[in-house]
DNA sequence: TTGTATGCGTTATCAT
DNA sequence: ATGATAACGCATACAA
């Protein structure tokens, strides 16, 4: 029994043709209910698996191909374990491919996605527009947790967010705000929305950037120990922030070490307030003061975005740029000012 | 240009016969340089991608699919990221599926694997009897960081871990130690042979197990607000363990909160070492001292043998079991015995 | 070295 | 209601 057993085994073993043992797996309803029987019993007894490649030259394909740059990075995690749920929900196989930042290698990783011909893909993370163009416009592309100028994505309002975030701080008193987001360099367009949002919400309150205040150095890696040392020397300053909000949760991570370092209270003598609402955020040692992306709603739009295809008008594809409201989780990073 | 160009296609715009071209995309010696270089040409210029799903009902897919209870555990996620992205190097892709750790669910997911002809399983998390045995014995199987009878394996020596715990915490001079592993209901088998390690460790050191220091309640789930009730009665207890061994990370952040929360010090009162060193171990605010697993290796090593394939004797499968020595990792939350 | 013929497992079209 | 047959895109054995 080396090779599965196809529909013509199935075939032979209930006795009918192969296209009858193709409509009752179709479950075409032109099938006798006598011969059906017969049909679905060959198919147990010989432990019939269908082939998905062979199918999928005939039918669409129910594979969703997803498209993350660091799966060790819980907020992509998170967010692609709801992915793969809700897929299985709507029939369809999760394609998963990581891309780890490195530019060179999304495009091929990208293109194993394309010849497996899957029915549309899912960007956890921007790709690269060389990517982007080499999938073609055939392609349906749903970007999640992100957007991306003139294509489809599931988002949440990050602008907003970040007012969210400073009217949290100014109404605890904080005039004194800073914003940390390097790292953020493989999404630019996520962090400068929300610094942008932060900006805003500071003039909202009346309050001027301050240049000191700031840390939004790019291409800085997580792992990277000069990373910690810029949120130290942020923090060690004369006229420090007494408040900051933090890019991503992760990025608050770092903070909450860097003020430990310094032998700097949270929230007594700093508030934090980060994005994202990982799950670590949660923890009793960590309480953090979140903004949460509703995750389980971005998946579930972002799917049924995918599988549903972007309906198609004369023109071409119809853009869909769903944003969903941040919500704002307060925790215990965040206090009154003091000063 | 609705569908996408097929070696046909290609041929015909090169002037060569398809085969030419199957023969180049092989990357056979027996081909002209002249006319490669145009089949090459004729592919860029169309924009050619092969199609995965015709190519792999006449040659093994370059496919494997891999089976994880929840994508949302840290250590599930940061060992699929893993697993991706060696596999990326030996030119294999990602199906994944989860299980959500609900026994039907499973059955129903798996199989899309199959019907994916996948070339391999790999198991995350250890899966229901019933649905390994509808793969069958055809389909290779690798189960990486557990084992199962009878069955390929990449794994670390969890029993050998529990023993260098219990010989750190000895070493200290903790002679009351607890063992808390509640909510592995999924995991029973991983569970229990780190306890018996444990056990083993603790006889090694000539100590005796004491009933109210252990706390391994199957059915609990980890948000379950009961689960952190029993840690917290172990720890409130008269004459509680001055030493904790955690079956898990995450189990050791449980024991973590309920520790802060009862206002037992740690590693002053109250020393702790889980398992895994997933990510969140390392931050300062945790500083976990736990048993590592070596991620990478095991990756790379349960991907070559799902790759490569298990060598056939006459008699079928060769089993191979590879176990790896684990690691401790000394950080902040194991501390000398103050009693 | 290149081209032809065939098979892979499935679905869709068209007779019956 | 059921069956024969033609695609689908590719690789392979074989013929030229």
């Amino acid at each position: 029994m080396r090779r599965s057993p196809t529909i013509i085994d199935v075939a032979s073993h209930a006795g009918v043709s192969k296209s009858t043992v193709s409509n009752v797996l179709q479950g075409k309803s032109n099938v006798d209910a006598t011969i059906r029987e017969r049909v679905l019993q060959a198919i147990s007894d010989l432990g019939y698996q269908a082939n998905a490649g062979a199918r999928s030259m005939r039918q669409r394909p129910k594979v969703l191909g997803i498209v993350v740059g660091d799966l060790t990075n819980p907020y992509h995690a998170e967010l692609a374990a709801h992915i793969e749920r809700y897929a299985a929900k709507r029939m369809h196989s999760i394609l998963l491919v990581s891309t780890g930042g490195l530019p060179d290698a999304e495009s091929k990783r990208v293109r194993t996605l394309i010849e497996h011909r899957v029915a549309a893909v899912l960007f956890l993370s921007s790709p690269e527009s060389e990517t982007l163009r080499m999938i073609g416009a055939d392609l349906p592309k749903v970007f999640v947790g992100l957007t991306m100028p003139g294509q489809n994505s599931v988002s949440v309002n990050d602008y907003l967010g970040a007012q969210l975030a400073v009217r949290h701080l100014t109404a605890l008193g904080h005039r004194e705000i800073g914003f940390v987001s390097a790292m953020l360099a493989d999404e630019p367009r996520i962090e400068e929305v929300r610094f942008q949002g932060f900006s805003s919400g500071m003039a909202e309150a009346g309050l001027r950037l301050c240049e000191t205040h700031l840390l939004r150095e790019k291409g800085r890696a997580l792992g990277d120990g000069d990373y910690q040392d810029l949120i130290m020397r942020l923090l060690a300053r004369e006229g420090r922030p007494t408040a900051i909000v933090a890019a991503l949760d992760r990025i608050a991570l770092e903070v909450i070490s860097a003020a430990d370092r310094l032998g700097i209270q949270i929230p007594n003598e700093l508030s934090l307030i980060g994005f994202d609402d990982i799950a670590i955020s949660g923890h009793s040692r960590i309480a953090l003061t979140t903004i949460a992306q509703p995750m389980e709603e971005l998946a579930r739009l972002a799917v049924d975005m995918a599988v549903d295809g972007i309906s198609i008008d004369g023109n071409g594809m119809r853009l869909a740029e769903v944003m969903l409201p941040p919500r704002l989780i307060e925790r215990h990073t965040t206090g009154r000012c003091k000063d």
